[in-house]
DNA sequence: CATGTTATGTTATTTTATAACATTGCAAAG
DNA sequence: CTTTGCAATGTTATAAAATAACATAACATG
């Protein structure tokens, strides 16, 4: 929170309260949160509970690398990397819920990258995402 | 299709003529396509064309091989490989809307499994995506 | 103060997906 | 053969996710 406070003073970027309350909402979850779970807890702060509200924080956290979307949820998570990070890539644990972004995987990031990179295609963005059980879960059941 | 045909006799797996007409739908479209799409397509072809008709051939489709969903469009596409894939990764051309799925992408599933092992984490399933220009758009503009 | 820009507020609608329940067709057990 | 069970389909309704479109506010700058 305090990094994202820095980056966006460093950058010039406006954390209104709005867009804070999101991403504190976000980093206190620790599992993804859909754009109306949310608008649900904004209105709890008395913010005004209209998706598009939503949905422009979220705009502007994932611009600017606050917070990611996991495209196969349709839901977000608090960027875990204080610095940002360009290529994220994420391991879901389909029994907690639970959701791990870790340089490990983001290291096939660059593999993904160099391959479409060789056949010609320019990769501007990037999307992995693994589903399965966490260390914790894999026992259990 | 043939290869389609051939896979679901067998395995005992009933390749229904909706299911079957979706598949080619899809097959035909070089894009990929939303469900509401092939509910168009249906229509055309005289089949009952509500939502959960769409939704079941490409569950089936999709459960099968046969089809995957682009998680980052939420649309489908056709799987490229007659002989079925388990990890598909694809390149989306944000130009042309094609679709390529490769063999030279999914090598990087591969490095996500063996990552998220080695934390523990038991993969089940994979997405790995890639947006850009393709080969022949990245020229243009 | 007028002007442009950035962020919000608000209403309505579109797009994507599923719940829930009724019906059909067919094969195997009785 | 008939009934039981199952897999697939039909249908209605609704949930969930996302965006379009337009109005308002807040504020810095010329």
């Amino acid at each position: 929170m305090a990094a994202a406070e820095a980056t966006c003073s460093e950058q010039g970027l406006q954390l209104t309260s709005t867009r804070r309350r999101v991403l504190e909402i976000l980093l206190e979850e620790h599992r993804p949160l859909g754009a109306y779970g949310i608008l649900e807890r904004l209105r709890e702060f008395g913010h005004s509970s209209q998706p598009p509200v939503a949905y422009r924080a979220l705009d502007f956290l994932t611009a600017h690398g606050f917070a990611h979307k996991i495209a196969s949820l349709n839901a977000y998570v608090a960027c875990a990397n204080p610095t940002g990070c360009e290529r994220p890539a994420f391991l879901i644990c389909t029994d907690c819920d639970r959701v791990a972004e870790t340089a490990a995987v983001a290291s096939a990031a660059p593999v993904v990258a160099d391959a479409a990179r060789s056949m010609g295609f320019a990769v501007k963005q990037e999307v992995v995402e693994a589903q399965g059980q966490c260390s914790s879960c894999v026992g259990n059941t």
